[in-house]
Formats: structure tokens, sequence, C-alpha cells
DNA sequence: CAGTGGTCTAGACCACAAT
DNA sequence: TTGTGGTCTAGACCACTGT
């Protein structure tokens, strides 16, 4: 781990078990080069990641804060960094019901947004994931078999994500992601227990390894009362497009 | 505006303009730094910001290569960083309808999420939104009356934002936001001329000032059909929290 | 081996705010 | 004037990749 990063973490300790709490205020960065003995473009990079994560905020002339958190977490909640998945997000038992399992070939919707070709094998996955047995989220997932070989029914019960990362030896490094509103579907009536009037929480979703390449194409149907999605957004520095 | 965003820009030109399109690869950083006349961590600094924006992704001993934009913008959506509210992100013309307009005590919920006291005088505002005379959006906003004083119903006519940024001069720079699906209810059915069976897209957001301060306090709910919140997520640096 | 990006240093000067 | 964070330099060494 480099030195940046372990003092984020040090730094972030602190701030989550009120060593710094008073007044908000953090040591200035001189103070911190000093106590961590490294440069102060080193502290700066790790104060830059509290920075991102809307942990602590600078101002010049005066110093860096702890930012007032104002959102307390009221239900289960996937944040805008979490790529991992249902499986890593849930508190209690996960459990998958596997409803659609096949290979397909993909048309041209399918294709351009995994950036394949047409008629290039996919996995197409559709299941339902459980927490403690009550219904969460249904899950339609188009992976190219070319890129994740080997998928089992064994692993959908389990994680897709820990298949990739542990087995593959693949890193899952980014995602975009598209959230809307819809009206529950015949299947997210059923399958989630829903009323005809009870909406759902749509997340499409691409997702990318560290090689650039796309290795899944996703929409996540969510129960609306049990379910939403957290973000923190900076507009430090604004690119014109 | 400095150097290391100057950089950023222009390479962002490049690449939506077509210039390092082939093969997706971008020059090294010691190019890089040669045709910017820069050190090496002033481009390093411009294309963490592509980095962060899913424009670009880096491989150790290869290169940095252009990403594959898999999603093209189908609806009206807000982004992660899209902080300016209603009237920077709508296409057509912008109108709005105030349907509520006065000064409150804040009860105990909105003092702690606006982080005052109770009984602060909070503004206490209800509007909708439309785009050439089609509704968007209805808008429940929270501010402090200390922090934004002198709001105007020409004010919420035109864009609260607009007046903080360039009447107040004061600086909008960060906010959480939370998202769900909801069912629509009879003010959202009204004015948002939904179905009783149709859902709403509902952001609950708190929006910060360059100096830490919580100025807003606000729900947004979308009509279904016609709005998406869009994310993008990396993984790079993992803090354990 | 050479070429790439990742981290880190030990300074420098600037911009902003309080005293 | 002092102290804060913001930017930038000119290097150094490391880690990973392909030849």
């Amino acid at each position: 781990m480099p030195k940046y990063q372990s003092i984020a973490e040090e730094i972030l300790k602190r701030i989550t078990s009120g060593v710094y709490k008073e007044s908000g205020l953090i040591p200035d960065e001189l103070t911190l080069c000093k106590e961590f003995v490294c440069s102060r473009m080193t502290v700066k990079k790790a104060l830059d990641l509290l920075v991102q994560r809307g942990l602590i905020y600078r101002k010049r002339g005066h110093g860096t804060f702890i930012m007032k958190q104002g959102f307390k977490k009221d239900r289960l909640n996937i944040a805008n960094r979490d790529l991992t998945g249902f499986s890593k997000v849930a508190n209690g038992t996960v459990r998958s019901k596997i409803i659609e399992f096949k290979v397909d070939f993909a048309d041209e919707d399918i294709a351009q947004h995994l950036n394949i070709k047409v008629n290039d094998h996919v996995y197409n996955v559709l299941r339902v994931r459980y927490i403690d047995d009550e219904p969460y989220v249904i899950e339609q997932n188009y992976m190219p078999a070319a890129i994740i070989p080997g998928l089992t029914r064994d692993i959908l019960n389990a994680s897709i994500y820990a298949y990739i990362e542990t087995e593959l030896k693949l890193t899952i490094t980014s995602s975009s992601k598209k959230i809307r509103a819809d009206k529950a579907s015949e299947l997210d009536q059923q399958y989630l227990r829903l009323e005809p009037d009870e909406p759902v929480l749509e997340i499409e979703q691409i997702a990318y390894l560290q090689n650039g390449i796309i290795f899944e194409y996703s929409f996540s149907r969510h129960r609306y009362d049990k379910f939403e999605f957290i973000s923190f957004g900076l507009r430090n520095k604004r690119l014109s497009n």
C-alpha cells in the first residue's frame, strides 16, 4: 500500500474515532508532514482522497476541516463507487434464485453496450437476490463468454464478482450507471412480491475491468421500499464538457 | 486556471474531436511533458482529472487509453457532480410554478439535515419545474434564512442557484444525494400529470458551500419517464470504511 | 533491456485570510 | 507579517510489461 493511502486511512480513523473532533479542524499539512515523515505532496495526496469522498474540505488561508455528515443510513444502499455488487453491501444472509441462465448470441443493443460484435456469445443470467429470505432485487446480467469463462450455477448462487476477482484474477475498477424509476413489470411483481402500483428502482450498469474491457452489462430492479442509491459529488475542477 | 486543468481541457478536446482516436492510445507522459512544457507531476494531475471522470484509464507498463463509452444519453439526466440544479441541465425553456413559499421554523429533522438549531428560520419552497411547458419535477427546498438572505418570488421563478452564485457570491462545491423510487403522491399526480400507478424518481439532497456550510436540504421528485440519474464510479483507492 | 505509469522528495512561489 | 492551502518543478526510484 502506498504511503499516501496509509496516511489517509490513519487520518480517517482519527476522524471516525473522534481524535480530530474538536472544532472539526485537522492539523495543518506541514505538521502532518512531520508526523508522518513525508513530503507535503504526499500529505496532500492523502487528504485529496478524503476530499473526494466528502469527508473533509479545505479552505485556503484557514485549514482543513471535517465535513458535517448530514445523512444517516436508513435503508440498504449502494454507493457511487460500490462496484462489487449485491453480496458486499448486504448485511444479512444473501441467497440467490436463478430464473434463467443461458448463453445467447449478442443482439445489436447488447453488443454495443458490451463493446463486442453482434452474435458473439454472451452469458444471459436472470437472478433474484434475497437477504434473510426477503426479496430485494431482480438482476438481469449480460457478460461476454470470452471474458468470463467457466460460469456455473454454483457461482451464480454465490457471487459472480467474487468469482471474477478470486478465480479469474481479474480486477474490477469502474462502472457507469443510470438510475431511474419504473413501474413494476409482471416479473417484478412476481419475484419481488410487489403490488401492481408499486414501483422499482432500476440501475442500468456497464462495468469495466482494469484493462478497460467491459465485462458486464446489467439491469438491477430493486424494491422501492428497501433500497436507495447514494452519491457524493464534487465540483472542484470543472471540465467544459 | 491552473496549468494542469488547462492541459486536461486540451486533452479532453483532442479525445472528443478524435485527434487521439486511433487505437485509443494517448501519448506517454514524458511526451506530454515536453509538449506542454511542464513537469511530469503536472501532466499526471491533468490526466487524473480525466481518469476520475471515466474518460481515460491507465495501465502500468503499457500507456494511457481512451475509455470506451458504453452509454448513450437518451433522457434528460443529472450526473453525479451536477450541483447547480435543474436550470443548467435542461435544454429547453425552463419555467417554474411556485406552489408554496414561506419562512418556517426548523423542526428537528430539518435542523439536523441543515446542521442548524431547531426553530431557526428556514425558507420553505415548493416549486414545479417545466421544460417547454412539460412538467418534469416537483422540488421541495429548505434553506437556512441566515445563509440565503433576500430570497424573492422572482428569484424562485428563475434559478436559486444562479442567485446564490452571482448575487450572494457564494460558491457551491459539493452535495450528498440519496436516490430512490416512490409511488406518486397526490401532489405528484396533480402537478406532474401522473396516473396513480406511475412512480417518481426522488432525489434527496444536502448541498454544501465552499466554507463547509450546508445551504440546502431538498427533495426533487421527477417524472419517471423523463429523467434519470447518471453516475461514474471508480475503485482505485479504497479506504477501509 | 527499454518503456510505461506509480510513488515520493525537498524544495519553490503563489493566493487567500487573520492578526 | 504569519500561516494556511494550491500549484509546480526537476528530479529519483519502483513496479509492471513486452522485446
